[in-house]
Parts: C-alpha cells; structure tokens; sequence
DNA sequence: GCCGAAATACTAACCGATTGGTATGTGATG
DNA sequence: CATCACATACCAATCGGTTAGTATTTCGGC
C-alpha cells in the first residue's frame, strides 16, 4: 500500500470514530488531525473538504454493504426464506466487523437529512436497500410462505426499522449485550413474532 | 399563560424543529434566536446555556410521554397481550401528535452518546422505557400468551428497536407513508411474524 | 383611575475561542 | 531536481456566551 492511501485510510478511520461517537457537526477537522497525528494542511491535500470526506465514507459503505450484501444474496442458492435468512445473517456479520461504520451511516440521515450536499445520496442508499428486500418478501408471498396480508414495501420498511432499532439499542448496551442472543431474538421475532403458535 | 411562559414555549418549539432538522451541534444559538425573533441576550434569559435548554427538551419527553405511557398502560385492565397492544397504541398516537419531540429524542443518542452532560439523561430514559416493556412481556410469557423461549429484557430491546426503526423510517419518507398503514404493518410483525401460520 | 418606581423582558454590541479552509514553505524520496 | 507528503502560520466567519442599557409591565399608594 502506498504511503499516501495508508494515510488517507488513516483519517478515514479516525474520523469516522469521532463521527460515530459525537456526530458529524460535533467533530472538528482539528479533532480529526490530532487523532491521526496529522497537521490541517496535510488532511486537505488528501480530501478537499469535510464534506467530501463524508461522501467518501457514505460511498464505502454502499459499496462495501449495500451492493455486496445484494450479490451475496442473490447467488444464495435457496428459497425467499433462506435468502431472507442470508440477508439477516449478512447484514449481522456484516455490522459485527464494521460497528463504526454501520452504525455511523444507520443514524447520519437524522442529523443530515436537511443537509443540501447530503440528502440525495443518503436517501439513495435506504432507497437501494429498501427495493431489494422489498423485491425477496414478493418472492416469499408468491412462493406461499410468507403472510400474503403484508404490503412488500412495507413489510421491507419494517425490516429495515428493525435493522436500524437493533444496531441503535446495541450501541446504547455495547457492554452489556450478548450480540449474537440478540439477534438471534431479533431473527426469531421477524420471522415468527411474539405470539405462541 | 404569562408571557414569560410563552416565550419560552416558542423557544423550546423552534429549537426542536431546528434540533431534529439539524441536529444539536448542527444548530446554532443564532438560528433559533432569528427563528423565534429574539436576541441573543433574551434567549440566555430563559435558558442559561444551549445545553440546559437541550435538558429542558429531554425532560419533557420524560414527563410528557414515558412516564404518561406507563401510567395509562399500568390503568388499562386486560391482560398482556392486550396491554402491549395498549402500549403500541400509546406511542404511535403520541408520536404522530409528538412528531418532532418522538424523531429527535428517539435519534439524540446518537449523536450525544459521548456527551458528558447528556449520556446519562439519555441512558436513563430508555432504561426505564425498557423495564416496563421487559415486565410486561414477563407478564405475557406467564399468563402463556407469548413465546416461553423469548428473553423479556431481549425481546424489550427488539420491540424498542422496532419502534425506534419505525420513526427513523417514516422520517425518511414522511411524504410518501401511510403512517396508520405502517403501524398495522409493524404491528403484525412484531406479534405475528412473517412466516404464515 | 392615575402615577411612579421596581421588576420584567428585551435589544444591540461585543467577547475570546474555535470553526472550516488556505497559502506558503520544507524535508524526504526516487 | 522534481514530486510527494507533510508542517506552519494564517484567514474570515461563526460559535456559544456576556455585557450594559432600554422598552414594557406590573402594582401599591394616593
């Protein structure tokens, strides 16, 4: 890796640890350059502005995420369940490896979403989201085993709100949650609901 | 009401819209005077810094909605099924009428969370918001209405993120929703599953 | 009912600190 | 010697917050 990309992976890092804890606007470019042991002009000779730093991180994560949870899962070999299954568990893996990240991009809409340079993109990546897993829960209706009373598009809202919920009660309990028990609650409440059979 | 009250209804109004618009850090002093039409000087008279008028908005959503939602559910006689329902019920109705007080408070975490002044406020709203829901769903599992293999405290945190996601999403499509639709929609996941019976 | 003073609600101007961003210079590398 | 990767020093603008002073209300004594 050439010593340039190092350091630019460097600030990416670092800023969207800061970004994550204290939010976009709550972070300043100094913050930045004195985690990353870095001066001003050194982080404006790799990104032109704040901004264009925060649209590098929003378009790793549609690229690293969205776009490759898709493939995944459209090569799953399987029914609509095993791929919602795939989905669940890709999307799990997935946040596990990259905590900053996906939390960070899950919740950036709340403080941006009247932000002129950011609004489009980031609706653009929910929109994404929003038509694949609307488009697996039409398969599972058609295929008989999902409730055929659900509207797809909203019942992939509710997916996604789910997914947004865990990662935001995970963050508020980082210490004292079991990952993978919640998921698991998460998964089975999604697929079965509350009720007994 | 005095006039002082009333000045400080359209501070708190103004600062909230710009809040969940913006975020905290997002907003400036300035924007919420020329908002309100007032000086600096008159706002600083009413609120002794930015962050205590944040803590003023904090407490509201305390007073106003999880403690309200506890004392009206705690009054409903039925069983827990029907209470949950009751609750659900709760907070969708105070959210559409709460509408910017439910997004930001929901959100604030977020971008709070490293915040001395502010983390445990936040924490202690969800951890009471959590309790109740976790003894209810206790109730449930005893009464044998629900899912004997859930974790209450888990299955808490799952409704919670279900409620959460919800706003998050119908934020991000406040046009284009059918809000009582997407209640129903979450409803029945969330006490029937997917999956058909 | 009217007056004047105290209390209240406010404005305008200002503060030091910090913000995002830039211009210029420098030392290392190939 | 040219390019790269950086540091230093600086900029105007804006930040949260304060100050001194001015309208506007309120209210008891006459």
């Amino acid at each position: 890796m050439k010593r340039s990309e190092d350091t630019e992976k460097r600030i990416i890092d670092a800023a969207l640890e800061l970004f994550v804890r204290k939010g976009y606007h709550g972070t300043s470019i100094s913050e930045i350059t004195q985690k990353v042991g870095l001066s001003k002009g050194a982080l404006y000779a790799h990104f032109s502005s704040k901004g264009e730093l925060l649209l590098h991180i929003i378009r790793k994560f549609k690229t690293s995420f969205i776009d490759q949870m898709i493939q995944t899962v459209n090569e799953h070999k399987g029914d609509a369940l095993a791929k919602l299954h795939s989905t669940i568990t890709f999307s799990s893996k997935f946040a596990l490896e990259n905590q900053d990240l996906c939390v960070f991009l899950t919740f950036l809409t709340t403080e941006l979403k009247a932000d002129v340079d950011f609004e489009q993109p980031l609706k653009n990546l929910y929109r994404d989201y929003q038509k694949f897993i609307s488009q697996l829960i039409q398969h599972g209706i058609r295929q008989g085993l999902f409730n055929r009373d659900l509207d797809p598009d909203m019942a992939a809202l509710a997916f996604m709100a789910l997914h947004d919920g865990v990662l935001h009660q995970w963050v508020l309990n980082r210490n004292h949650i079991d990952g993978e028990r919640y998921v698991k609650t998460f998964r089975t409440i999604f697929m079965e609901g509350l009720k007994v059979r």
